[in-house]
DNA sequence: ACCTGAACACCGTTCAAGT
DNA sequence: ACCTGAACACCGTTCAAGT
């Protein structure tokens, strides 16, 4: 919990851009040698700042995800709960194909017992959970779907490119 | 076209089978060093037989792949178009998981023009084609489904594990 | 404390040399 | 014709040596 030394915090900064710029580019699954030399800094440093891929990936989805729980908070107050949880299958469909290789990892990761991607998903997991819930109470959702069902359906679809085409056809399974 | 020597036979064989353990095994994703150790063969021998990882695995799924056919040849004269295209997507999902990393490898080779396991995968397109529209026909498949997006969507199922509660829930879709 | 380049083990692929 | 081991380039990970 300490800060970092200036220097430090610097190529800390410049790996988390480099990486951020190798995964959109080419996928998460891009050489971390060369994010390393992207950033400018040795890959051994790398690896001192994030010891698993997994990692760093959490770090570069840092605002993605908080996006991702604002628009869960938002839809938990609409008043029309089944076109809320089709808007966040939409939602999170397309943010777990923004990146060539991501929903492979966050699958992974689901495997994973300490996995850092498997915790940062957490959260997606329960606002799943909670928008499913409130359209099964208003007979918006069918009754014999689980949310772990619900996300990881969500994730194959996003594993399919996360078209909106493919997540209303998987919307349409919950009636 | 002509026959191998021998010898060459002896050792083709001998790949397949290796490749056939280390799928079941470990997945798709194996090692080819490995396999060709395990076969007792130099690893670029290997490479003769089979100069890309998805030339092996299709020759490695022929007999999979034959029945998958056989199944297909059946459903078709089914006097339930319906009832079929369930049958042939719970097939087909359960399928494409047996092998771990098999979903990825038949997914990557839909946009890769010269691969050998694009056109082994062929044949099931067509018959996941056949028996849509035959539903679609009889009115038991809604109009608004392609077969190109249905047999991606069964990928996307066997990704997940493949299980026929997905399956199912797939083709519920399909009303 | 933190950084670095090099080392290590591994993998896919190719090639010169053998029979 | 076919096989082989070694070579090459690459990758993830670790470590001894630096400041």
């Amino acid at each position: 919990m300490s800060p970092l030394r200036a220097d430090a915090q610097r190529n800390y900064d410049a790996v988390v851009s480099a990486a951020r710029a190798a995964f959109a580019a080419n996928g998460t699954q891009s050489s971390l040698d060369d994010i390393a030399e992207q950033a400018g800094v040795g890959n051994a440093t790398l690896y001192r700042h994030f010891p698993t891929r997994d990692s760093l990936i959490v770090e570069t989805l840092r605002l993605p995800l908080a996006e991702l729980a604002a628009v869960a908070r938002e839809l938990g107050d609409s008043t029309d709960p089944r076109a809320a949880l089709r808007e966040w299958v939409v939602q999170l469909a397309a943010a777990l194909a923004d990146w060539n290789g991501l929903a492979d990892a966050v699958a992974a990761s689901l495997t994973d017992e300490g996995s850092a991607l498997r915790l940062a998903c957490q959260p997606l997991q329960l606002a799943t959970f909670k928008l499913l819930t409130r359209a099964q109470d208003a007979s918006g959702a069918r009754r014999d779907l689980t949310a772990e069902e619900l996300f990881d359906l969500t994730l194959a679809v996003a594993w399919r490119g996360g078209t909106s085409r493919y997540a209303d056809l998987l919307f349409d399974t919950l009636n």
